[in-house]
DNA sequence: CTTTTTGCAAATGATTTGCATTAAC
DNA sequence: GTTAATGCAAATCATTTGCAAAAAG
């Protein structure tokens, strides 16, 4: 992601910077969403000092030249997804989490009503809510 | 609506209060998805006096009641939708209108890989996001 | 050197909490 | 009468903004 993020960055004038390589580094590395918070843990413990603020700056621009996803959990909750790719999301109604999947999904009849009505659309978002694997188990 | 949330707050011993009534129904009048506070102004309106925490914990209980459904749009603002029948939303990126789509929606991919990764399925919200109308035409 | 980016501190906006008072039942 | 619900004020939480100092190109 570095590689594309300098890439990136040049193409539009914008500055190569130790902070935004080190926030993208950390989100390469997430294992799954995390939020700002979380990510701006990760960054400040490798390098001291960089402030909150920069941290959501950097996962908005990253947002912007399309190298992570925003999602908004259900509570309101913002999570910052570190993979661009077509998948769609679990969202365990009881502990919070969010986990990801692979499967193709294609809604001719929705696609469909939404054009009838003017929309273009851009994307499709599928969140499938109900109770992870060990909140299930836990009753 | 009304009777709907008289019932379920006598099952639940719950008490049946001018506030409730009045938010229940101000919901059941909006068109569309309505912000905590735009909910507010118009309780507000028709009955001066009565707190935004009670808005709140109205909405909060009637989501509880399975009498309006709580949606986050993309930015992580929440709306609430008066329709809790299985509808889907288009999103718009640009002015952030979310307008509901009338749609049958069937996964069966995702949900087996869902249920595969022990996942109980409980409901599946489907958002297309892209341009409205409007703003699509304004370019 | 010039302009962008950073860090800090403070502002904002949405939602929640604590608590005394009021109103349902 | 009891107990739950309300209104108020203040607290909290996440995110954003203004601005001077630092750093990238």
């Amino acid at each position: 992601m570095e590689t594309a993020l300098v890439e990136a960055l040049r193409a539009r004038g914008q500055r190569v910077t130790p902070q935004r390589l080190m926030v993208a580094g950390v989100l390469a590395d997430q294992e799954g969403h995390a939020t700002a918070e979380a990510v701006f843990r990760d960054v400040e413990r490798r390098m001291p000092g960089v402030s909150l603020p920069t941290v959501y700056a950097t996962l908005e621009l990253l947002e912007s030249l399309g190298l992570i996803r925003r999602v908004a959990t259900e509570r309101g909750a913002v999570v910052y997804d570190p993979r661009t790719d077509d998948h769609h999301h679990l969202a365990c109604r009881r502990c919070g989490a969010m986990v990801d999947v692979e499967a193709p999904v294609a809604l001719p009849e929705l696609m469909t009503a939404a054009r009838a009505r003017g929309f273009v659309p851009d994307r499709t978002d599928v969140v499938i809510r109900g109770l992870c694997a060990d909140c299930a188990a836990a009753g």
